[in-house]
RNA sequence: GGGCCCGUGGUCUAGCCGGUUAUGACAUCGCCUUUACACGGCGGGGAUCAUGAGUUCGAAUCUCAUCGGGCCCA
């Protein structure tokens, strides 16, 4: 078996991505005793182009995934794809050059569905590139029947526990998307715009929307202001429309704020639906969907909002009402899609309720990864004041399963039996309670998070043939929807089923460039991770994804990550290669027999086997923490320090070299510890793991259980002297190379003062006879400073400390060290004298060399003498 | 206005339930073709741990304030 040269990740991974079969990572639904352990993984938008932020969050969970199927759990790594919303509708109009209601229902349906099944190809395509282990037999597609029967059945089952409604209520109104939208949908951003001044009647108020004029249903004043005592309870006429309105007194309005009276529209903001519902105000609207101004406004009506507004104030002013006007900085609610300034408009509407406390509580039964990000949610919760809006005003969605009676306008919801349908293409089953058989449908579609928030229901079982497996173990998402995929989900499960969605929420960062900045096409600084793919690999990709940055954190991309991601695979590749090529002719599967006895080996591989297991150990501990760059850097460091650099520095000889016990041991060594870093990097770079693993042993590496810690490998002694050998080798290198020497130029001899067993190591590594010398060196050790252990000293002197410090390392070096050689140190602070051990300190000495041909070197207090 | 996170060599970062010389990577400089790897090896330089105060024998670490950056919400 002869290992190239070069690792070529070109040939490599597309050769076993398409060997591969998948069918090793299904979820076994029946029959399976182990451990099970979901993911409710999100399913991303298809807009065909699955993106590096998409692909960080996919190597979280790939990582997780293939570490927990190690482990021995029953993991399920779905995917699904929520399908419907606005932007695919938007491509569909542009591609087609229509509007959606330029053609029927179910043809614009069915354009977006074709546009949603490309794109989920594309992004498929994406996802296999960077190797996923992703259970395919578990993918779910939000528009798909299969699926959708499920939200209109939480729908009707949630109708049925009165925790959905219908309602007019004020909502959140995107005037461009003609559609109503959820608080969690509205972001917020500043503005410039004016304060006016206005006369008003008997009063003068201040407004930034003169435009709602026509909407203005009261006068608020704080009725602490002593400014307009009496005012309160009686009425003004609202200015160039004539009308009275009420004059209302509220604690909530501000006096320093304009002239300290507000008017009060239905409805310029939240805060005038809040004294609208508390005042029991009329309604007077003055918008319609399509943010145009109503009858209402008279003169204005058919303008646009902002037409009005200006025309509007043309007239105040003419007409003298206007005074003056201020510039105010506001704070202005968009739509989150196509950042249109939202209105909020009085619409007959589907609400579900919120149950804070439910939320609340749930929350805190799930584990928070990063903790802090539970924080988001709480304050989220704490916000909310209406209920969720769940009924969109559009075509591509799930529709609501709904009909009104033409003769009585009952709500006829559907029977579950009878979904999952579409109420404008089929009619109920049964006749109105009035007896009634013509039924207008519900034109009103849901919210795409009411499709989302089922998804932990989804893949866990629920409305399945199978058991409902309900919590699944691991949610993993975005921090930036926290307060829609997380809170929604939250609630939903509570709401139909009572238990909680998942053991644990694990929130990944954002992917910024490499300047620093968010990634977006009007910066440039996109990158894609298919690019990465080319120019280096999926293995190296993935590796930036995890040791970019700490889990939960935002993460640059960094090209030079990458760069060192490909150096390391090749590094691996190379100790592989050096590992192969002495294993030729030994028996992978004799590795526990063949007369080896672990305490038998010598030193330095017992040295190795003990450090692999703590690696393994602590590896182990960290991916159960979801501390993926901990864990991997760890690995890498491990790799290519102890392993390339000194390991296989140091057995090199004995490879090379005739005495068969000697090579035996380094290739049982070598070996054991090449496949347990195959195993410990299978997560992280599946390639090159099963590259690897395909020549040392059988099946794929994926299959593979994660490496046991075996206690018993654990040999501090070996570790310490270990240590040491490499230390004296180390420095005998560094000495070489400090000479100017080759380094594998022999030395005439080297040698070392102390306790040591072996040292064939010593003597292959540095090609040079190593003589041991029990005792101390007739060398001259001259004490050259003195440094206290504040671990022993500080707390057991504290006031003290300071004072024992000072006058231990002003002392004469010479002086302490005779004084820890006789077994105690007096030292005397303000003329008391205080009694140390030896261990307080440590002496520092400097060997000299007297008068002989020779260096003499200082191995962590060990002499070593090169004699030249 | 409220909440949360974060300021560590040129850059990014570890450490942060206090205790010897502050970790690593990239970059930089010098040396070396040594039978796995020059996509390598060995070595060097480079940090007032944002600023100020406090607690303590001792602070990158704890407390407070200030400044700066980011995110979420109003």
């Amino acid at each position: 078996m002869t290992v190239p040269k070069e690792y070529i990740p070109h040939e490599i991974e597309p050769k076993w991505q398409s060997a591969w079969d998948m069918s090793m990572y299904h979820f076994n639904w029946d029959g399976d005793n182990r451990p099970q352990y979901i993911i409710d993984t999100p399913p991303p938008y298809p807009t065909g182009n699955f993106h590096i932020g998409n692909s960080l969050n996919w190597c979280y969970i790939d990582f997780v995934a293939r570490y927990k199927r190690m482990r021995g759990f029953n993991v399920m790594f779905p995917q699904g794809w929520d399908c419907h919303g606005l932007p695919t509708e938007v491509k569909v109009e542009e591609t087609h050059g229509i509007t959606k209601n330029q053609v029927p229902r179910m043809e614009f349906r069915n354009m977006c569905e074709e546009l949603t099944v490309n794109n989920i190809e594309k992004m498929r395509k994406t996802m296999m590139n960077l190797g996923f282990s992703i259970d395919w037999s578990n993918e779910f597609i939000t528009m798909d029947p299969a699926y959708y029967v499920k939200t209109q059945k939480s729908f009707v089952k949630m109708f049925d526990m009165e925790r959905v409604y219908q309602d007019e209520h004020p909502v959140n109104w995107c005037p461009r998307c003609e559609t109503a939208i959820a608080f969690a949908e509205v972001e917020y951003d500043t503005r410039e715009s004016h304060l006016n001044f206005l006369h008003f009647d008997t009063l003068e108020i201040a407004t930034s929307r003169p435009e709602l004029l026509s909407a203005c249903v009261a006068v608020a004043i704080n009725p602490d202001d002593e400014r307009y005592n009496g005012s309160i309870g009686g009425t003004v006429k609202v200015p160039l429309f004539g009308h009275d309105v009420p004059v209302i007194g509220d604690k909530e309005v501000d006096p320093s704020f304009g002239t300290g009276a507000v008017m009060i529209c239905t409805f310029g903001d939240k805060q005038d639906v809040r004294w609208w519902l508390e005042h029991k105000l009329p309604l007077r609207k003055a918008i319609d969907k399509s943010g145009n101004m109503t009858d209402i406004a008279g003169k204005y009506e058919g303008m646009t909002i902002a037409q009005c507004k200006k025309a509007i104030i043309e007239d105040l002013k003419s007409e003298g009402y206007l005074y003056d006007q201020k510039p105010l900085e506001q704070n202005v609610g968009m739509c989150w899609r196509c950042k249109t300034a939202i209105e909020i408009l009085s619409e007959r509407q589907w609400f579900a309720k919120i149950d804070q406390d439910e939320i609340l509580n749930t929350a805190d039964e799930i584990q928070w990864l990063p903790e802090y990000m539970k924080i988001r949610l709480q304050n989220w919760t704490n916000t909310m004041e209406w209920d969720w809006c769940i009924s969109r005003q559009r075509i591509f969605a799930t529709p609501i399963p709904v009909w009104y009676c033409k003769d009585c306008s009952k709500v006829m919801v559907a029977k579950e039996e009878w979904l999952p349908l579409d109420p404008t293409q089929i009619g109920p089953k049964e006749a109105c309670e009035c007896g009634s058989t013509e039924f207008e449908p519900e034109e009103d579609v849901l919210d795409t998070w009411m499709d989302s928030s089922i998804t932990a229901l989804h893949v866990s079982g629920w409305l399945s043939d199978h058991e409902l497996r309900l919590p699944t173990q691991l949610r993993p998402q975005g921090h930036d929807i926290i307060r829609t995929w997380s809170f929604y989900t939250i609630l939903r499960s509570m709401a139909l089923t009572g238990k909680k969605p998942w053991d644990s929420i694990l929130i990944n960062g954002m992917v910024l460039g490499e300047d620093g900045q968010k990634m977006s096409k009007s910066l440039g600084n996109i990158i894609s991770p298919e690019t990465v793919i080319e120019e280096h690999s999926a293995d190296a990709f993935r590796q930036w994804a995890a040791v970019g940055g700490s889990t939960g954190s935002d993460i640059m991309f960094r090209w030079k990550d990458v760069v060192s991601a490909s150096r390391f695979i090749q590094k691996v590749w190379s100790i592989y290669r050096f590992s192969m090529s002495h294993l030729e002719d030994y028996d992978f599967n004799d590795k526990d027999v063949s007369g080896i006895s672990v305490n038998d080996l010598p030193v330095i591989d017992r040295w190795l086997l003990s450090k692999l297991t703590k690696l393994v150990k602590s590896v182990t501990s960290s991916m159960n923490e979801y501390q993926f760059d901990e864990s991997f850097k760890t690995i890498r460091g491990f790799t290519w320090e102890t392993v390339a650099d000194n390991y296989l520095e140091l057995v090199k000889s004995r490879l090379y070299g005739d005495d068969a016990d000697a090579r035996r041991a380094a290739q049982y060594t070598l070996h054991i510890t090449v496949d347990t870093i195959t195993r410990i990097l299978a997560p992280f770079t599946p390639f090159l793991a099963e590259e690897m693993y395909s020549q040392i042993g059988s099946g794929s590496v994926h299959v593979q259980s994660w490496p046991d810690v075996n206690e018993s490998l654990i040999d501090e002694d070996a570790e310490r002297e270990g240590e040491l050998i490499k230390d004296i080798v180390a420095s005998v290198r560094r000495y070489k190379s400090e000479g100017g020497m080759a380094l594998n130029a022999p030395l005439k001899e080297i040698e070392i003062y102390g306790e040591l067993g072996d040292v064939t190591d010593i003597e292959g590594a540095t090609n040079s006879p190593v003589k041991v010398i029990v005792g101390e060196p007739d060398f001259e050790h001259v004490p050259v400073g003195v440094k206290p252990n504040m671990g022993i000293i500080g707390p057991k002197y504290r006031k003290q400390a300071g004072a024992i410090i000072k006058i231990l390392t002003e002392e004469n070096p010479q002086k302490i060290a005779n004084q820890v050689a006789s077994g105690s140190i007096v030292v005397t602070v303000d003329g008391e004298d205080i009694t140390l051990e030896p261990e307080a300190v440590m002496i520092e000495k400097e060997v000299v060399s007297a008068g002989r041909a020779v260096d003499v070197l200082d191995v962590s207090g060990m002499v070593v003498v090169i004699v030249r």
